[in-house]
DNA sequence: TTTAGCGATGTAATGTTGTAACGTGCATCG
DNA sequence: CGATGCACGTTACAACATTACATCGCTAAA
């Protein structure tokens, strides 16, 4: 048996394209853009929600959702309502379903498909991601190789941020 | 943007040290070795816990469990008390939790500390696991690389395995 | 030998996350 | 105009998880 061995091991390798970063109101079009891209609308409802995940530093629950875009119309919204809203985006890569958190986060570049690696702060709870399509590639093969197919990578990892640390 | 690539990057480069696969009665009594070491008691509740788990193919849930060790016993128990036993046996590396699944899955090597990558079939739901500490290692140093520290990857892959492809 | 302490488990209640089933409103198209 | 399809509403419930406090049995100190 082995014992965790430590950092500087690493050596970035990080992917050999580039995203915008959006936010805000650019996020937001970029968002509606790959919707109707995929064939779905972008109704008030789906830009509401939208829009309250973008607001999040940190993953969002679907209830959390629902409270705020409640607030935002004045009309209780259920999370049901919210929950089919962000499987939709889910599918259509406009956010991320945080497994280790039961929370969802804005994709702050839609339109651009490929796995994330996300960091979480069990501290403070902000989630960063990190792009590095080799080892997510190496992930991929593995469970290739292992005989599974259609393979959707979950890699989070969690642990203290920066400044909490 | 890119598209993600398929198998066959993988180079195999499975970690230099070697596990007993335990199963069955081998297992508990592993299981209850490596509690033992880790200062903790070795209940008849754990036992029975750790014994129900161990006979499961796939991730359990805490609400699985807690039905099986009623039967078992011919008396109730509750969730509750299952998920305290299934948290030490977390921290104690007798038991992992698969974050995707919502359950949790019999460690069939305790005693030896690393991290794994799950794979989960979506439509048979069984796991199985990959040791690749390289990979593994790589994931751990790209976060401590962000600033994370104490970290912890959660790394799983769903997809469709070889049997229900 | 009492009893104080502690760890393990029991009990009850409640909170959080996620789905299912079905109804309504509204636009489009024949 | 009626039929179809989609988005969303409403209600109910299922599944997952935690909290607070009680009890039991063991052991160590008085």
């Amino acid at each position: 048996m082995i014992d965790p061995p430590h950092a500087n091991a690493y050596i970035g390798h990080m992917a050999a394209h580039h995203h915008h970063e959006h936010a805000g109101a650019s996020l937001a079009q970029a968002a509606e853009a790959a919707l109707v891209e995929a064939g779905e609308q972008w109704t008030d409802m789906r830009s509401d929600i939208f829009a309250v995940l973008a607001t999040f530093e940190k993953p969002a629950s679907a209830y959390d959702i629902a409270d705020l875009v409640s607030q935002r119309r004045g009309k209780r919204v259920a999370p049901n309502s919210v929950y089919r809203i962000l499987d939709l985006f889910v599918t259509t890569n406009l956010a991320r379903r945080v497994e280790s958190a039961n929370a969802y986060i804005a994709n702050s570049h839609p339109g651009c498909l490929h796995d994330c690696i996300f960091l979480i702060c069990d501290s403070c709870g902000t989630a960063t991601h990190i792009d590095d399509d080799a080892l997510t590639m190496s992930v991929r093969a593995a469970a290739e190789h292992a005989g599974f197919a259609q393979v959707r990578p979950v890699i989070e990892v969690r642990g203290k941020c920066a400044d909490c640390d």
